[in-house]
DNA sequence: CTGAAAGCGCTAACAG
DNA sequence: CTGTTAGCGCTTTCAG
């Protein structure tokens, strides 16, 4: 008849057996712990001290459960290393825990298949919703799953990926960026981005072209390198750049895991910064400061976007907030040129 | 009589809809779906086509219920920013999806407070196991909650929190950096640290002291400056280092936040490295290689680390490789000394 | 204000 | 091999 008696797992007494030990029901020992209106303030004081003293801990999943709702949030980034991201995850952790929220760290390394099987055990595991740095390319099924819960992208979006997006203004990063270098006198300038498959490689080397060409300029005649945007591309790509006759003198770089490669190389092959050469780089980990005479480059304000996200997300389950204007589809930050040492006036 | 009549909140289907659908019990779905050997393989075939056709998804938080397990993994660490725990986190979250958990993260800012309240958060989320770099005093209510479940602390140990620990062996990459240094004929040395409430403060500052000693100089008479382990106070330290008369020649650092803060006080002080000082950091970014003429450092290996540990958890869970031999309690690894341009011989 | 009973989605005896 | 039934820990009608 009965089923099996294992002693709760944990060992930890659930609602029952403090209801027991103080002679009431399970459902209102329920009630007081959960501040019920339509129960007596004694009771709930005798209960709160019972389960205080048998050591009660909330079963979380049996109380989603019976709620119908959940307490996780899914994150899905490419890289955790990544200082950007890194930032985001730190800023999404601590607005979750403001929330009462747990946040459920997925790397995704930039593969579609792994991503999707992220996708899937995320549903799984029933998040209330989804944060996701979309990869190049999303499997088609890793659509339908963010499609069917309340889904935001971040930083890069994906066309067919539904809900709300908090995104960089990239083409205005890079535009900043080449316009610097073009107002030092740098006539012959380099790129070195992601691949157009990404949202965020298009609208950079897209800022860059504007610029280039504002400037009178023929995009065509600069040197342009797009690959996945990691440091082992950024150092080839650098490598092939230095090789070019004319060699350009300044270099835009479309991320700071690019650039980590394209210091390397710079580094190889003995060359002066700025004075052989001027490079704005991308993003703005800590270390940027530090290297050499500071690292010029297209500041990125990853924490309040990371806030926005969250309200955003937050306010899409029903969390937080709950009258406000209506939900933003997608929002676009700003980022903001910082001048340091790596650039400088080109005198051909 | 019957309670509310919600639709499955998600809208997805459950077992029993699929199993309504084939005209069978959920309970033959249930079997079907994983894989129960007394089940027929047509039968088995059918349900699931079917499930696949009706877009069913597990619900994890029931099974997990019913099963008395869970498929979370607490993570608790100071700080992701930090390249460290970065990509330990990287590391743990990779391990974790290998084994079908789902790692969540929680971030500390070594504060102990905040500290108990993701304890607390993580306990009442039935987390499987938790991973934890403790703050440097953990609360007595910290350690009762994590002593109810299964733990293995990372990098720091605190000693009264029990279970397993994958700790580095600091005392000796502290104590290889110092011996590097007094090797290239420095006297006057200087350490800046971490804290003694932390394991690894202790254990940094004992190598750094041990090898001064067997140098036949005395550890008193070395510039010591100990505090909390972010670059604010790398910075003031190195500062105050710098004001000693005699100035001390060559500085090991106790953790790569400290040397960021360092760094950034010896680049304003103008001085040049290795001519004017030595330097030796902790641990090793990226970046650290690119930094002047590359940053001589104790290298640690994270990546090792972490899947130590999180092969520790795990066999202590339960899952993965369970016949092997005994658990062990505290597990020290070896840092190495990477030379790179930041210490040079010295002409006093 | 409190208790009894039903059921969230699932799995595990138990009986056929 | 499959169905019936009970119940994980919790909340929520509904009836006192």
């Amino acid at each position: 008849m009965s089923v099996d008696r294992r002693p709760a797992a944990s060992g930890r007494p659930t609602i029952k057996q403090v209801a027991q030990y103080l002679g009431v029901s399970h459902t209102t020992v329920s009630r007081a712990l959960n501040d019920h209106p339509q129960t007596s303030k004694s009771t709930k004081e005798r209960v709160r001290l019972a389960a205080h003293q048998l050591g009660y801990i909330r079963h979380g999943p049996a109380q989603d459960m019976r709620r119908a709702r959940s307490s996780l949030i899914g994150l899905i980034v490419p890289d955790v290393q990544n200082y950007f991201y890194a930032t985001a995850a730190k800023v999404l952790a601590a607005s979750c825990a403001a929330q009462s929220l747990q946040l459920v760290l997925a790397v995704s390394e930039d593969d579609p298949q792994l991503e999707y099987r992220h996708a899937m055990a995320l549903r799984e595991a029933q998040v209330a919703g989804i944060i996701v740095v979309p990869t190049a390319r999303p499997d088609r099924r890793t659509i339908a799953l963010l499609d069917g819960s309340l889904t935001v992208q971040f930083v890069r979006t994906s066309p067919r990926i539904r809900g709300g997006a908090v995104v960089i203004d990239d083409a205005l990063g890079t535009h900043q960026a080449t316009a610097h270098l073009l107002r030092c006198g740098h006539t012959r300038l380099a790129f070195i981005g992601g691949p157009r498959s990404l949202s965020t490689g298009v609208s950079r080397l897209d800022g860059f072209e504007r610029a280039v060409r504002e400037a009178g300029l023929a995009p065509e005649a600069m040197a342009v390198e797009l690959g996945p945007p990691r440091p082992a591309f950024g150092q080839e790509a650098c490598a092939r750049i230095l090789q070019r006759n004319p060699r350009p003198s300044g270099i835009v770089l479309g991320s700071s895991e690019l650039t980590l490669g394209a210091l390397a190389t710079l580094q190889a092959a003995r060359l002066t910064i700025p004075k052989d050469l001027s490079l704005v780089a991308y993003g703005d980990p800590d270390w940027f400061r530090l290297w050499g005479p500071g690292i010029t480059t297209v500041g990125l304000p990853v924490e309040q976007m990371s806030e926005i996200i969250a309200d955003l997300l937050f306010r899409m389950i029903g969390v937080s907030r709950p009258g406000r204007e209506p939900l933003p589809a997608r929002t676009a930050i700003d980022p903001r040129l910082i001048v340091r040492g790596t650039t400088a006036r080109w005198r051909g």
